[in-house]
DNA sequence: CCGTTTTGGAAAGTTAGACTATCCATGCTG
DNA sequence: CAGCATGGATAGTCTAACTTTCCAAAACGG
C-alpha cells in the first residue's frame, strides 16, 4: 500500500507518518523507483504500536525509539533484551539527599531480598527509580506506605507470574519482546485503572459506613 | 519564612514558585505589608507536592491544578471528593472505533459485575480510560490480556482493600483526600517498579530454563 | 498521451507546556 | 542609608511533537 492508504489504516495523518520515517522510528517502505516507496501490514501494526505507548503509556517519542531499536535489536539475549526494554520504559527520577538515598536503597535492597527479586546492580534503572519513589513518598510525607511495602510487593510478585504467563509459548524472540513491552507498558496503564475502579468500591463502603456513624 | 528560605527547603527556584503563585496552585502567602508575604511550612509541603504528582506522577501542571482544586474543595461527600480527584489523575484516550468501544464497554461492565465494582455511570473517566485501553490492547494486536482480566482484577480487588488501610483511621478530611491521592497517583509509579523487579525474576527464570533447552 | 493528483523528501513554521529572565518600586538589613 | 531581597507583572526561552510548504518525480484517469 502508498502513504495515504497507510495513513488512514493506522488512524495517524501523512505528515506525521513522515516524521516518523524521518526519525527512524518506522522502517522505510520497500522501494518501487528511486522515489516511490511501498508500505506493508508490519508498518501499520509498527505505527499503532507507536501510538499506544505514546498515547496510553505516555512514553515520549525519543523513549518509544530507543525501546523499539531494542525491539529490532532483539538478537541478544532475550532476558537482557528484556531488561534493555525495561531500561527504556522507566524513567528514574534523581530525589532525596544523600542519606535518604541511600535508606531507600537498602529498603529496596531487604525487600528484594525477601522476594527474591534480582537487584545486584544498583544502577538498574527500576532500583534508581524505585528509590527515587520512595523518597519522593518520604519528602511528601506519607510514611504509611513503607509499612506495607511488603503487601504490594507481594501483589507485584503475583502479577509478574501472570505476565509471564503471557509470554510463555509464543515462538518468535522477537515477538516475544514486543509483547513484553506491550504487556509491561499497557498492562501498568490496565492495572491502575482497575485498581481505581475497586478503590472507588472499597471507599465506597468505606464512606458511606462512616456517614451513617455521622447523622 | 521569605522567598528564598522557601525556595531552599522546597527545593525548586524562586520564578518557579512566583509561577505556581501566579498559577493558583500555591495560596498566597501571608502579608506582612502591601507588597511583602510571609510562607510557612505548608507552603513547602504543598510544593513538595506538586513536584511529586508532576515528576513521578507524570501529571501535568494543568491536572495538579484541578486535583489540587479538588483537596482543597474538600468539603463535600469525601467518596465523591475521591471520585473527583479520581477524575483528575486519570486522562482517557478516544480510541477504537464505535463498535470496539461498545465491546469493550460491555466487557469492564460484565467484569465489574463479576467483582462488584461500580460501573454505573459511562461516562465516568476510570471506565472510559478502561475502554480506550482495552481497545488499544486489541488493536495493537495482543489479545491475549484479555483472556487474563480476571486474574488482574483480582489483583486490582486486592490493592484497594490495601490502599484504604492507609487511610482508615485517618481524622481530618483534607487530609483523607491528600493521602488518597499521593497513595493513588505515587502507589501507581511504586507498585509498577516493583511489578518490573518481579517481572525480572520471572523472566530470568523463563529464560534460564529456555537456554539449558537450546544449548 | 497529458493534465491532475500523489508521493517522497527536505526545510521551515507552529503550538503548547513549563518554565526563566528582566524590570521596577518598595521593603528590609547591616 | 547603601545595597541586596521581595512581590508582581510582562516578556522571553526552550523543548517536544508535530504541520506546512515546497519541489520534482511518479501515478492515475480519461
Amino acid at each position: 500500500m502508498r502513504m495515504a492508504e497507510l495513513s488512514e489504516k493506522a488512524g495517524v495523518p501523512v505528515a506525521t507518518i513522515k516524521y516518523y520515517l524521518r526519525e527512524g522510528l518506522v522502517p522505510p517502505g520497500e522501494r518501487t523507483s528511486p522515489n516511490q516507496a511501498r508500505y506493508g501490514d508490519g508498518h501499520v501494526q509498527r505505527i499503532k504500536l507507536i501510538r499506544a505507548l505514546m498515547d496510553v503509556g505516555g512514553l515520549s517519542l525519543t523513549t518509544v525509539g530507543e525501546v523499539l531499536a531494542a525491539v529490532d535489536a532483539g538478537k541478544a539475549s532475550p532476558h537482557r533484551i528484556l531488561g534493555l526494554a525495561q531500561e527504556g520504559i522507566t524513567t528514574a527520577r534523581q530525589a532525596g539527599d544523600e542519606e535518604s538515598r541511600a535508606w531507600a536503597l537498602a529498603t529496596v535492597k531487604d525487600l528484594a531480598g525477601r522476594w527474591d527479586w534480582p537487584c545486584k546492580d544498583d544502577d538498574d534503572p527500576v532500583i534508581q527509580a524505585l528509590v527515587g519513589i520512595l523518597c519522593t513518598i518520604k519528602e511528601v510525607g506519607h510514611g504509611w506506605y513503607l509499612e506495607k511495602l511488603d503487601a504490594y510487593a507481594e501483589i507485584a510478585d503475583r502479577t509478574a507470574d501472570l505476565d509471564l504467563d503471557g509470554i510463555a509459548g509464543v515462538a518468535s524472540l522477537e515477538r516475544i519482546i514486543e509483547i513484553a513491552v506491550v504487556e509491561t507498558v499497557l498492562g501498568d496503564k490496565l492495572l491502575s485503572m482497575l485498581r481505581r475502579l475497586a478503590q472507588q468500591r472499597a471507599s465506597k463502603a468505606y464512606f458511606d459506613a462512616l456517614a451513617v456513624d455521622d447523622e
